[in-house]
DNA sequence: GCGAAATTGGCACGAAAATTGCAATAAATAG
DNA sequence: GCTATTTATTGCAATTTTCGTGCCAATTTCG
């Protein structure tokens, strides 16, 4: 094969990074709250920039809706429709105000048809990963009783820890680690049976007896639903909860008053057994929750939510609340722009201008990629948000960039720092994104997070007497069809603060 | 108590995926 | 027709991080 020298005209084509188009990449790393004191920076510095309310949307503004199954190029065209209901936070019906014609007028939904969806009480597929705020982490590696009395460990976590080693149904331990989700710092659960009961697709007594296994967790009184019963549950742990003292429970309200006299009566006791009984309260904590580090505990403000609309389909919206909209300040322009008669004020209002209309179109800009890629992420996890965890689908930055033809960076950097609001609670946009473990025999392969699922799910219902290893994890779940190393299963338990199969021996045997 | 078998976890490696710094031009439009 | 100005593009590539897994020594269990 002889060798020679050849020259090519090879055209291609790029894209150039503008500094402006580098800022509006950076924009949209920006979480709404990062967002919001960018915008505040701007505006000190463009007098033609201020700052709008952020009212909902009215009805002259456009929506965006997207149904699975159209074309990408459909998915992107805007369609006005009624946005009465559009909007989570939107209880008067209000709409965007378009009072500028400069404003960022961006549409914040997105709608998503979806399959029907599968029959109520399937829901308990939740991660206890996925109750933000509450510290539903499983990240804790040590498992030493010794870490519980400092205030190194969360509430949620030692609750955790606690749950794993009882010996309850494996469905009845999912509704409990979702209650340690919505515990407060207190340790109070703030909603009320009936509420839960409806998530679940429950009864409401079933609901009260899985409440009241959770209030046999320390520290006791944790999962009271007032202080009433935050007290009632210490005094029945210290075998005080006779009948007088429960009359006086439910006369709290007098003896904050001081109404002695009257306590007296109801209780049908005597001066000293009254104030034997008043110290016995005061013992008690009335917040047993915060003996426990609270500052994991923060609020989280989605980005975007995502609910089910009344058709079935799936609509994605922007966050408007926190979403900072800017205005371009038109009345202001023209009228400094008649008294500029200098040309270095000219200059200096035309820089201002364009510096707040690029402002202005890149955050339209960004809103519209956020609920690009929000949007596909719904329609790729859709058996996510129908059935749980479990349906959690292996996912990469690669495989949302493709479909919505944009490049996998800037898929990163939409997702960063950004949290979604959704029927399961609150998620990381990053959560989505799971690794894939391979299938037996070339199926379908599983996400990273439903096998951490499924692990959990099998040690929770596991015998004292039949304590699964990390083997016979693997064998389980190799016959389930889930092609995993016995390495990783062990990695994954320990990713969920499951001691190893050892130490579930001893201690299960040891309690029971 | 002993030894074999079972089990776990530290370490390292490679592959895949995610992150991050960088920086101008062509085409369209207006005057 | 020419010139000046505006607009439109959210990517590429190097680096870093993450993740799954095999190997092997240490520990535990069991007969």
């Amino acid at each position: 094969m002889a060798l020679s020298p050849r020259i090519e005209l090879k055209i291609s084509q790029s894209l150039v990074m503008t500094p402006q188009l580098q800022q509006a990449i950076k924009l949209l790393q920006y979480s709404n709250i990062d967002l919001v004191d960018f915008v505040t920076q701007e505006i000190e510095k463009n007098p033609l920039l201020e700052l709008g309310e952020n009212d909902p949307p009215k009805s002259t503004d456009e929506n965006r809706e997207t149904s699975l199954g159209d074309s990408s190029a459909e998915r992107n065209e805007a369609k006005p429709t009624d946005t009465t209901d559009d909007y989570l936070n939107n209880p008067n019906g209000e709409n965007l105000n378009s009072e500028a014609a400069m404003d960022n007028d961006f549409n914040n939904d997105c709608v998503i048809d979806s399959v029907p969806s599968p029959p109520a009480g399937d829901s308990l597929g939740l991660s206890s990963k996925s109750m933000m705020g509450g510290g539903g982490s499983f990240d804790h590696s040590d498992f030493a009783m010794d870490l519980r009395l400092t205030k190194s460990i969360s509430l949620s976590d030692h609750l955790l820890e606690q749950l794993n080693l009882l010996a309850e149904e494996a469905n009845d331990k999912i509704i409990i680690r979702f209650l340690i989700g919505m515990l407060d710092e207190a340790g109070y659960l703030s909603e009320s049976s009936e509420l839960i009961a409806e998530r679940f697709g429950c009864a409401v007594n079933e609901i009260e007896r899985i409440i009241h296994i959770a209030q046999t967790l320390e520290p006791v009184g944790v999962f009271a639903r007032d202080l009433k019963e935050c007290l009632k549950i210490q005094l029945r742990n210290n075998d005080r909860l006779d009948p007088a003292m429960e009359i006086l429970l439910d006369n709290l309200d007098r003896l904050a008053k001081r109404d002695y006299p009257t306590l007296l009566r109801l209780c049908k006791i005597d001066t000293e057994d009254l104030k034997d009984m008043i110290e016995e309260i005061q013992a008690l904590n009335p917040r047993p929750g915060l003996a426990f580090n609270t500052s994991i505990s923060q609020t989280v403000i989605p980005d975007v939510f995502i609910r089910k609309g009344p058709s079935g389909n799936w609509i994605v919206e922007l966050n408007s609340e926190t979403l900072p909209r800017v205005l371009f300040n038109n009345r202001y322009l023209t009228e400094v722009k008649s008294h500029a008669t200098d040309k270095k004020d000219k200059e200096y209002l035309a820089e201002c201008a364009a510096s707040a209309n690029w402002l202005v179109k890149a955050l339209d800009q960004r809103a519209r990629t956020i609920l690009k890629v929000s949007s596909e992420l719904v329609k790729h996890q859709e058996n996510f948000f129908e059935k749980g965890v479990k349906y959690l689908k292996p996912l990469n930055l690669k495989t949302i960039a493709d479909a919505i033809e944009m490049h996998e960076s800037t898929v990163s950097r939409v997702t960063s720092n950004k949290f979604i609001s959704t029927n399961r609670g609150i998620f990381e946009m990053k959560y989505f994104f799971t690794t894939a473990i391979a299938a037996m025999e070339g199926g379908e392969s599983h996400s990273s997070e439903s096998v951490k699922y499924t692990i959990q799910t099998l040690i929770d219902a596991e015998k004292p007497k039949k304590i699964l290893s990390d083997d016979k994890l693997v064998n389980i779940l190799k016959l389930e069809g889930v092609d995993i190393a016995r390495r990783t299963v062990a990695k994954y338990r320990e990713a969920l603060n499951i001691p190893s199969s050892i130490q579930r021996r001893r201690i299960k045997n040891a309690a029971f």
